[in-house]
DNA sequence: CGGGGCTGACTGAATATTCAGTCACCAATG
DNA sequence: CATTGGTGACTGAATATTCAGTCAGCCCCG
């Protein structure tokens, strides 16, 4: 009987600072990455972010969790079903103007995992996540023939670090490394379909 | 008749500020890399960083560029003849401390490159530079058979993405991404060699 | 009229930056 | 040789600035 859709001013609101946050990472970057920057992006006031968040840190605690969610979303929106569809969820061809603040955002927050133990851990729950949603989606190829029998692991975590590394690089140069590297992955995964 | 190798009080120091920052960056991480913390890893004072450079961002765009030339070294030492070489020494097989630490300080930097147009451009030329090393070693491994003639620019692109994608995962995650990828990789250059 | 959502002005601590002055060393000069 | 002046490396203390976090109180809706 609780009124899930109703209008819950607490939650628009923070989902806004969500919002708020991910626009002034994304052009602010990490080190700039201030209160005031944040509430610069926020439509409410400075003071607001601490009537609902304890400090800076509990509110990017927060951030992490939404914005790995929000990542996570591409693999659903599209429906995935085999190793091919994974990736290119994950390296679409077209260039998406919103997706690379967002691949831009990510990759800072994921850069502050190499000394923050908190984000490590977050992030080492993620990588999981998507290594073994690749496995799984390996096997089911293997299974129905899309794909010869290979190690399983080793080529789920080639891919996983193909994936990363061309939005490492996509986020970090100015070249648009996406469509050839695409280009490979799909010859390195047409040379293993089924013509032993 | 110039003294070259004389005792150069100057850039002794300059490079001892070099190593008190790559320190400081390491253990504590972009976030925390304050102009004390360098200090504090450098055995002369705080105000010496001024009296070298004019600010702390002067500071950090040239210790980018001495970091990146530390990677680029990891090429040279080894002779690298081979692609198979070429992902050897960018993705050793022997777990190294110091180069762990090499790596954390080497992703966050980059991260920074996101949004900060400099950075971005030194990583743009480092990446480039990589990019073209990489195309010429498997050209030069198809002219000499040890590598089916493939798509060069494809092969090269997911290698270094692959490359770079490893290197992120290593540093961000506690799992140990290394091994893995490098035996897929293995097999993947493999299923490449001359056996057309 | 009471309480939740909200604000602007403010504060203290952290941090970057400056600066007056010390010290060792060198070169020229009487 | 002894003195003088000059210079570059360096320091400690002071200053300027930034930034997270606080607080007294306003506004509006039930």
């Amino acid at each position: 009987m609780s009124a899930d859709t109703s209008s819950d001013d607490c939650e628009d609101t923070r989902e806004a600072i969500m919002k708020a946050t991910y626009r002034a990472l994304r052009d602010n970057g990490t080190a700039d990455l201030t209160i005031q920057n944040i509430a610069d992006e926020f439509e409410k006031s400075k003071s607001l972010l601490y009537y609902h968040y304890e400090t800076k840190d509990d509110l990017l605690v927060e951030f992490l969790g939404w914005l790995i969610d929000r990542n996570a979303e591409f693999l659903d929106s599209d429906d995935v079903e085999t190793t091919v569809e994974f990736v290119e969820a994950m390296i679409p061809p077209e260039v998406d103007e919103e997706r690379a603040g967002f691949r831009a955002a990510f990759v800072q927050m994921r850069a502050e995992a190499a000394s923050d133990p908190d984000y490590r851990e977050q992030f080492t729950l993620y990588d999981r996540l998507f290594r073994e949603t690749l496995v799984e989606l390996i096997e089911r190829d293997i299974e129905a023939g899309r794909l010869r029998a290979v190690d399983v692991d080793a080529l789920a975590d080639v891919l996983l670090s193909t994936i990363d590394g061309a939005m490492l690089r996509y986020a970090t140069t100015d070249d648009d490394v996406m469509p050839t590297t695409r280009e490979g992955v799909d010859r390195l995964l047409a040379s293993l379909r089924g013509d032993e």
